[in-house]
DNA sequence: AAAATATCAGTTTTT
DNA sequence: CTGATATTTT
């Protein structure tokens, strides 16, 4: 068994699966193979006889929850995996407390509060009030109390010394509590916490348990580290997996000491690191270490690149937000059109510092029919369609839930207006109880007009209807409710009546028919999606449903992120995928833009933490895998002027951008895409003027982000055709789009060797030749281009950011109407997707290295990323050592770098093992350009035992005492930084652990 | 007091 | 584009 399930890993990832240890961190950069580690250790435990029912895998978010359990599935090719305690943290809980919540006094049909709910309760709180607190930064302050089990000392000394704020604040939390539980509510925060005390008092529940495996540990927070502790308190077998540069979630309380944390929990934990890179291209990945370096406060790990150096990435300056949508618009339909197929739309995600940047891009999008999905977000559960059969269920599943109940009690209108509601809150909130039961039971202390008592009663008539079905028809469906709630509304009227447009009213309808399907759904006993395993019964404890199909439903519901849309039509379709970054962590795609890299968006203005913020760039950066490209408009969205992100502008970057997207006809960039894609390199014989493109060329705006040069007609009034006018003049006509001489060779030699032989593009060159022009990142002109060996005549450079007075239109030279709609290409690329006939005798198993994301079941050739065996090295490991490459060394200096490094200050006993000694790389000869050295300083390869095995050469497997107080260089460098970011060691305890 | 109408600002990141 | 607020009408 173990021999298939290991053969598709490295040698570190191979020890890291199989490592008998008890605890077990995996820590490792961007595209190192953490998840697909992680996901192999889970199979490798099934494998080693545990049994799935007993293993808890926490994961970050549903859809790496989901894909993970595909994985293992695929690993396993049996059930198993579906009895895997698998999930979020949250769901996790809600799991745990649906069955045995009853132990610590929880409720029978408790509902989990979304954001929405907790803040809508926080703005009634300050209103009441008369208090001034902002509602949004009051629920983040009163979430990271939760999280944190304290205010901070910061706000402690600030509430003692009568500051009002910090008192508002906290009285605020008080009643929010107060509310949430009496309306039998619990928020995001309460789910852990509340999982943290049913395990800490009652440890049978998890006494099942073999194994806890963290996904994505930097994000957890110190609850999460709690209840990972406590989960795995029988057996105490855990296993992590993280890396601290890419902790993107401080903002909500993650604690990357929980690594420290970790280690003093159990101090015979083992730590492993990956160092090898299998996503990026060798030059987005320099790219994004040279921002990552910028944090001085940082480890530096070694994250080397396993593919050619590719592609440079791009850094483009665009003159505005709308420009900028605009031109991504282009540079896409540009890499899927010129590609020959390599490139579908499916594999392109533009990733966004704030969800609402990407409205200038779906504009464009749109306008081109360029298909895209907005992942993340919970847009469709946010519309006030969908949201108000929502808040009808929840009062018809529980209606002491004052929130609920006021949101929807006068929707539609029945003359319930603010007043008589807020009265009504007041009125129960004093006699501790809730509207239902004050209107049920009492005479009421409010006065309440005719009309308004009217329209209470006529709201509570259709709940109570609702609770008779609950209660007495068998057979009820959430369906039905739902169909029952949107009669007794008349929701379709409501709609017509509130959004006239035709147009807006259908799309209501539609999204009503979707949270019916949704219901639909839930009421299917097979759907996988909303009936989980039971947990499994543990002896001598009894589980007690606490919830209900429907508020099971509701919970579900609050935890989701996206709705699943159920497969519906055009889903098979690709589609270019819009994200947030946050929400793209974990995820990989061929290309990758990230706009909007301005300062004051990322960095983000209202972030106190700058080095967050660049992990965040960092982070965006490493999902790209050939293409990333990164833009900053001049102007943003709110035509305020803006400057380039600062993490942008240090000019040791300058050479690690191009200022303009690639060109698709130069030599080495099609097949360098297809190597790095382990994608056959297509074929391709189309002809210029049969491309519905503009232009071949990243060429339709200036360069520096001006708007000389204007074309005849200004954006807003082009319909999608190409009339941008300037330079494009006769580049198409100099150069054949693709050139076939130059195409025919590459492939012969890539079927035999695939990532060593594409030619390397100058990437290397031009570090070697180093002539920059150092006046600043946005405007100066370069003398040389990186993206191929023929440096560039400055002319056709000079060409491209004007066009001379009468000098014809594109689409003139296209010959066509200049406001023709664009044509999918008709024609005659013969893409790559062919079966690959010749494949290299040595190939390792296939692997599924597409995004999430993109299209699945593309019938595209993979390509196995090492081509020959893989040898051990000969020479002795402790001479291996990548250096870091920042320095002012001398152009064969850098050539291969692997020169023996001590530190500065060593015990005798460490020896220092490269954790990635060179690797034989058949085919490769010395003069073709090494892997560019990846700047880095691996001080983590120090392995803090003496007598090591040769076994261990490419492991950097150390046993970290994490003796507090105990300052061992070995030790330390085995964290991988984590200790450094973290401060030292505090004398933190897990809130569980600490005294009451 | 509630509804209808008008106007305006403002938008981090998420389970 | 939406949610909050201000103003007017019923
Ligand atoms: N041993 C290997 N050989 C070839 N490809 C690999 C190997 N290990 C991982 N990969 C591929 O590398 C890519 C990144 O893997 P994975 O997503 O597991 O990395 P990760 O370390 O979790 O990244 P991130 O930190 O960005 O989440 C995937 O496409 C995966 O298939």
């Amino acid at each position: 068994m173990s021999a298939t399930l290991l053969s598709n890993l490295n040698e570190s990832q191979r020890d890291a699966v199989s490592s008998p240890a008890q605890q077990l961190a995996i820590l490792a950069g961007p595209g190192s193979g953490k998840t697909h580690t992680l996901t192999s250790r889970v199979a490798w435990l099934l494998a080693s006889g545990l049994q799935a029912q007993n293993i808890i895998v926490a994961t970050f978010t549903k859809k790496a929850a989901k894909e993970m359990q595909e994985r293992i599935g695929k690993l396993l090719g049996d059930d198993r995996e579906q009895k895997l305690i698998l999930g979020t943290f949250h769901s996790i809980s809600v799991r745990y407390l649906r069955s045995y919540g009853y132990l610590i006094g929880i409720k029978k049909g408790f509902v989990v509060a979304d954001q929405h709910d907790s803040e809508t309760i926080i703005k009634r709180i300050i209103k009441k009030n008369n208090f001034m607190a902002d509602p949004k930064a009051t629920k983040n302050k009163i979430s990271g109390r939760k999280a944190k089990g304290g205010w901070g000392e910061k706000m402690e000394k600030a509430m003692k010394s009568n500051n009002k704020e910090v008192q508002q604040i906290d009285a605020i939390y008080t009643e929010y509590e107060a509310t949430l539980k009496r309306a039998n509510l619990l928020d995001f925060d309460d789910l852990l916490l509340r999982c943290v005390d049913l395990l800490r008092d009652h440890p049978q529940c998890v006494s099942n348990v073999e194994a806890v495996l963290i996904d994505e540990f930097q994000d957890t927070n110190l609850v999460q580290f709690d209840l990972m502790r406590l989960m795995a308190a029988s057996r105490k077998k855990v296993t992590i997996v993280g890396d601290p540069d890419q902790s993107i979630y401080g903002f909500r309380s993650a604690e990357v000491k929980n690594y420290l944390s970790l280690l003093r929990q159990y101090p015979d934990t083992i730590t492993i690191s990956l160092e090898e890179n299998y996503r990026s291209s060798g030059a987005i990945l320099a790219a994004s270490l040279k921002i990552i370096q910028q944090d001085t406060s940082r480890i530096n790990k070694s994250l080397l690149a396993t593919h050619s150096v590719g592609t440079r990435p791009v850094l483009r300056t665009l003159e505005s937000a709308e420009v900028e949508g605009d031109w991504i618009m282009h540079e896409i339909r540009r890499c899927v059109t010129l590609t020959g197929g390599l490139i579908t739309y499916g594999d392109v995600a533009i990733l966004l510092r704030s969800a609402y940047l990407s409205r200038h891009i779906e504009t464009y999008l749109g306008k081109a029919g360029v298909p895209y999905r907005m992942v993340g977000g919970r847009a469709f559960y946010d519309r006030v369609e969908v949201r108000l059969i929502l808040y009808y269920l929840r009062v018809i599943s529980n209606p002491t839930d004052n929130n609920a109940f006021a949101e929807v009690v006068n929707l539609p209108k029945r003359g319930v207006g603010d007043v008589t509601v807020k009265s009504l809150i007041e009125e129960a909130d004093a006699k501790r109880t809730s509207i239902w039961e004050l209107m049920e039971k009492g005479p009421l202390a409010t006065g309440l007009s005719a009309k308004a008592r009217n329209g209470v009663s006529r709201f509570m008539k259709i709940i109570k209807d609702a609770r008779k079905m609950l209660s007495d028809e068998e057979g009820h469906t959430i369906a039905s409710l739902m169909k029952h709630v949107i009669e007794a509304v008349e929701l379709e009227d409501y709609l017509k009546k509130t959004y006239p447009e035709e147009e807006d009213y259908q799309s209501r309808l539609e999204n009503v028919k979707e949270i019916l399907a949704l219901a639909e759904e839930a009421d299917d006993p097979e759907s996988p999606d909303y009936n989980d395993e039971p947990l499994p019964e543990v002896d001598g404890l009894e589980q007690n449903e606490l919830s209900t199909p429907l508020s099971n439903f509701l919970a579900k519901i609050s935890l989701a992120t996206d709705k699943r849309a159920k497969d519906a039509e055009g889903e098979d379709k690709p589609r270019v995928t819009i994200s947030t970054i946050h929400a793209a962590k974990g995820l990989e795609w061929p290309v990758v833009f990230i706009p909007g890299a301005y300062d004051g968006s990322i960095p983000n203005g209202r972030a106190d933490d700058t080095d967050e913020e660049r992990r965040l760039l960092y982070v965006g950066m490493t999902r790209a895998k050939a293409l990333l490209y990164v833009s900053y408009p001049l102007i943003d969205s709110r035509r305020e002027s803006t400057r380039p992100s600062n993490f942008l502008t240090p000019t040791s970057l300058l050479l690690h951008f191009g200022q303009k997207g690639p060109s698709f006809s130069k030599q080495n960039v099609i097949p360098d895409i297809a190597a790095i894609l382990r994608l056959e390199v297509p074929k391709i014989t189309f002809t210029p003027d049969e491309l519905p493109l503009p232009s071949q060329e990243d060429d339709l705006w200036p360069e520096d982000g001006t708007a000389k040069a204007r074309p005849p007609k200004t954006w807003d009034q082009w319909d999608g055709t190409a009339q941008y006018g300037e330079a494009r003049k006769s580049l198409a006509h100099d150069r054949p789009l693709i050139d076939k001489k130059n195409m025919e060779p590459w492939k012969p030699s890539y079927t035999t060797t695939m990532t060593t032989t594409p030619a390397f593009s100058t990437a290397a060159a031009v570090l070697r030749e180093q002539p920059v022009n150092l006046s600043g990142a946005g405007s100066a002109k370069r003398p040389y281009t990186f993206d191929d060996d023929e440096i560039v005549d400055k002319k056709s450079t000079k060409r491209s950011t004007k066009r001379p007075e009468g000098q014809p239109s594109l689409a003139a030279y296209f010959g066509k109407p200049q406001n023709s709609k664009v044509n999918e290409p008709t024609t005659a690329i013969t893409a790559a997707r062919q079966t690959h006939t010749t494949q290299p005798s040595v190939s390792l198993p296939r692997m599924n290295h597409r995004a999430t994301l993109s299209q699945r079941g593309n019938p595209r050739t993979a390509i196995p990323a090492h081509t020959a065996p893989y040898v051990p090295p000969t020479i002795c490991p402790t001479l291996s050592r990548h250096r870091i490459g920042g320095t002012a060394s001398t152009a064969t200096n850098r050539r291969n770098i692997r020169a023996f490094t001590p530190p500065e200050s060593n015990g005798s006993n460490y020896i220092f093992l490269s954790s990635s000694p060179p690797r034989p790389e058949p085919g490769r000869k010395e003069h073709e350009a090494p892997r560019l050295p990846m700047p880095s300083n691996s001080i983590n390869s120090i392995v803090a035992t003496a007598a090591r095995s040769a076994s261990l050469h490419t492991t950097t497997e150390d046993r970290a005492r994490a003796q507090p107080g105990r300052k061992s260089y070995g030790a330390r460098m085995g964290m991988g930084g984590w200790e450094k970011r973290m401060g030292g060691s505090g004398s933190w305890k897990p809130p569980s652990m600490a005294d009451k």
